[in-house]
DNA sequence: GGATTGAGGACAGATCCTGACCTAAATCGC
DNA sequence: GCGATTTAGGTCAGGATCTGTCCTCAATCC
């Protein structure tokens, strides 16, 4: 016999492995009798995972949605996909998620098989980056990073700073911060003895030291405010404005993220409102509009546009203008 | 009391939330003597999770990753990160993976909770979609009909065939197959008595019908080969061969799912080789390598940038050639 | 070397678990 | 409507398990 506990987790997984299960064959897996079955559903529904069941010829039981997470039994395969999923996510797709998805990330690397950590790292090689516009950052270095702060251990790397010089910093980190599509990091440089904000896309070789600290509190208390302050007019904010020759249900059906900038003008026409930080990358997605635009500001995206179809035309074999 | 087998998920829960824990709180927290603590770690580690454990004083004891994965006890955030991150490498970020992250959505979204649902799908919209180019998919359908196929539920949805008409099937799902940056459908089409393949970017209203049915065999047994032999010849594949006035490793730096098609010619330049099916997406990844470009061939896609060239003029207000 | 923290054996009492057996209720197919 | 199938759950007895207490060791840090 393997003990109760674990078989109430093997029980877990095999219904969420398959959505509907009738108790004979519960109970042939689980090697137990029909009647500990019963009583181990019954367990299951103690603490609070509502298992459903059905009565009569293709009855069985089901464990339905609840109100709170059951524990996830995955197999290899979807805790890589799980792994790989958080990474794209870290990056920058969805606002808001990302700080999430680094924490997810952290707690699930803590307890990733090693085999199946060098299958994600692999995977991740290949990565296609969604924000191809911008600097890219390692994932692994932000989980390496997350996990300082999660277990208050020093961390050390080497830092590039804007101006290009290079140095080796030993950090007290304190939290991870994502703001316009950029990774910071807030942490009491050790070397300085005081607060320093980083920018993740620039240090390198992240490393725990092995070093625990005493958490610190931050001046001001909010990490983001923090890194909003030390970044304040560090970059410029571009607001994009243009007509669109197009109905705004179907850029809506086919481009979804700007789908929220969207204002139509009429049956053939509609205004997009948008904005990066990244001049490069407002003119790419421009360019996946795929229809006839008019931009109407800022001027510098008119510029960029030019040169982009200056560079295309010339890609095309034609001269450029 | 509650019982061990919930509190040995509370401990696996506490373990998974930090790193080291002291034995002296874990008992505070889980209301038991020390001594069961010991014990319920020893229960742990005979369930196959390693827990490290120090002594001395700043000793405690630390869950580490062993060579199964454990239960994941996430919080709701996580939880909510997670599927988001699945949905999006549901589309296309990694090779290969596409197909198992639907499944482990799928597993997910069986137990997710419907007011976190609800979160998910607000956050959903809003994603920026990777594939641009492409037609998109809706998440939600893949998950619909992944639970049809792990289920064997027939699934009712309105597809519009290539010519454009409308008819209303009833499928029994066998398997949903990812190739070439689009979702296909394998199933037994209940209308017409026999296996057919759909494209998943071209059904709406996905539904499960509640019905049934005992899983019948795919001729040829391989569904991703049946799905090859029936777009057969359906769509174009244009390979694209530019040089690009670049180092090679710049690009690879800056756009890193470039990399594998890049060839050095000189320090300065190098040789780009790509493929897709679909020439505006093409056109953009030539947009988005941001640097000067000549592209020899397809055709096509000369004649696509040129085009796009021309757009993007006009959108910067100049007179289109 | 002393303080702190985990390891683990022994024990007694309480609790829990399991399988067997039985009856009831719901559901499906004929 | 009837019979077959499937879950629901009460009861019981024997055995296994669990918990807290008490104790001694071992490792580690200061």
């Amino acid at each position: 016999m393997r003990g109760t506990s674990s078989r109430l987790l093997d029980l877990l997984s095999l219904l969420q492995a398959r959505r509907d299960w009738p108790g004979a064959e519960l109970a042939g897996r689980l090697e137990v009798s029909g009647r500990t079955v019963r009583r181990d559903v019954e367990r299951l529904r103690e603490l609070g995972y509502p298992v459903e069941s059905l009565t009569g010829p293709a009855g069985g039981y089901r464990l339905r949605a609840g109100t709170a997470m059951p524990p996830l039994l995955l197999d290899e395969d979807e805790a890589i996909a799980i792994a790989v999923g958080l990474r794209t996510a870290a990056r920058a797709s969805v606002a808001g998620i990302e700080e999430t998805a680094v924490r997810a990330l952290v707690k699930l690397e803590q307890v990733l098989p090693s085999h199946l950590r060098r299958r994600v790292a692999a995977l991740g090689s290949a990565t296609i980056a969604p924000a191809a516009g911008g600097p890219t950052v390692d994932p692994q270095h932000l989980t390496t990073i997350a996990s300082g702060c999660r277990d208050s251990e020093c961390v050390r790397f080497d830092y590039r700073s804007r101006d290009g010089t290079g140095t080796q910093r030993d950090v007290e980190p304190h939290s991870l911060v994502n703001l316009g599509r950029r990774w910071y990091l807030v942490g009491w440089d050790r070397g300085r003895d005081d607060w320093r904000t980083f920018r993740v896309d620039r240090l390198t070789r992240p490393a725990a030291t092995g070093v625990r600290f005493t958490a610190r509190e931050l001046p001001g208390g909010d990490p983001a405010a923090f890194v909003e302050r030390s970044i304040a007019g560090a970059w410029n904010r571009y607001e994009a404005r243009a007509t669109v020759h197009a109905p705004a249900s179907e850029i809506a059906k086919r481009v979804p993220h700007a789908a929220s900038g969207l204002e139509p003008i009429d049956d053939r026409r509609c205004e997009l409102r948008t904005s990066d930080d990244d001049l490069g990358w407002l003119a790419i997605r421009i360019a996946m509009l795929g229809v006839d635009v008019e931009v109407h500001e800022p001027p510098e995206l008119i510029e960029e546009l030019s040169r982009l179809a200056a560079r295309l035309g010339a890609a095309a074999g034609r001269p450029p203008r």
